[in-house]
DNA sequence: TCAAGACACCTGTGATAACAACTGTCAGCG
DNA sequence: CGCTGACAGTTGTTATCACAGGTGTCTTGA
């Protein structure tokens, strides 16, 4: 039945160049994403909760304000940011507390416990993101990274 | 010391290029799809429903059983598949039925609002597509689709 | 000084997305 | 037949994600 789909994926390609590019662009990064969100599954995270640690981790001593959590994000608006980080709070993996010299901002830092969480995974991370492109050369990631860096750059 | 870190880090964005090329490709795709949803908002469609009437259409005429729909997507697992296509349904997107020869499928088939519906977008995505990456060449656009596609082999 | 307006964040609503577990249906086999 | 699995789809639960609109806080200019 697979070998079907991809008969007919063959016979019928795609209408453009740009549309191919673009389910490219889609098909690989939910692939990438796959083996990210199996890999932090064990240890109770998701994808753009480890993605809000990395920030916060980079964000050490100090910590930041929610807004900026969520620019630093890649995907995720504002509302979204603040939902997350409660729940995160609610897991201990951050604090957040109100600043007391401007009350709109909310502070946010990452707890002694999720920065030991981040040590565990370091090194399993950085493997997988060899192991998924092991099997490009230096000359060909270069280059994807140049090519989609230059895709964004005319919007 | 702290300051150094910063500063290297400002210099030094990425950890590796593996690294570089997941997030560029995070990235992109959510600038590519953010595009499409855009334009498709107007029209009371979202980016999966989209995705859904075109397999839909190519799939005329006839239709598809609800996991050949699954299959066929860039995303969405089987569970996902059957509330897009009930959402859609209630929309009068699609019209679902089940089987009377094996009771187990349920037939998808796109509605004739839905048909018009595509026929009225087919040449604004088709220009969207177009303007997102008209910046860049053709050797570089099948360039970087071949390399994306590279990208998900070696998993 | 004090009422707009800007600012940062939060709430409400609808739609995906992932995974586990469950229901109904069919096929094969003793 | 009737039982056992396989199969297709559905429900349940949790977490994102997007956007509109609302709340509390500060800033600023008449």
């Amino acid at each position: 039945m697979r070998r079907l789909q991809q008969v007919i994926k063959q016979r019928k390609p795609f209408e453009s160049l740009e549309q191919e590019v673009f389910l490219e662009v889609l098909r690989t990064g939910h692939a990438l994403v796959h083996d990210l969100v199996e890999l932090l599954r064990p240890h109770g995270l998701t994808q753009p909760q480890y993605n809000v640690l990395r920030i916060l981790r980079g964000a050490e001593p100090g910590g930041l304000p929610t807004g900026e959590v969520g620019a630093r994000m890649v995907a995720s608006r504002e509302p979204d940011v603040t939902r997350l980080l409660v729940r995160m709070e609610e897991h201990g993996l951050v604090r957040r507390q109100r600043r007391t010299d401007n009350r709109r901002f909310v502070h946010v830092r990452i707890t002694r416990r999720a920065l030991r969480l981040l040590r565990v995974l370091d090194e399993s991370v950085r493997r997988m993101h060899t192991r998924q492109l092991q099997h490009m050369t230096r000359p060909e990631l270069e280059r994807l990274a140049e090519l989609l860096e230059r895709a964004r750059e005319g919007r």
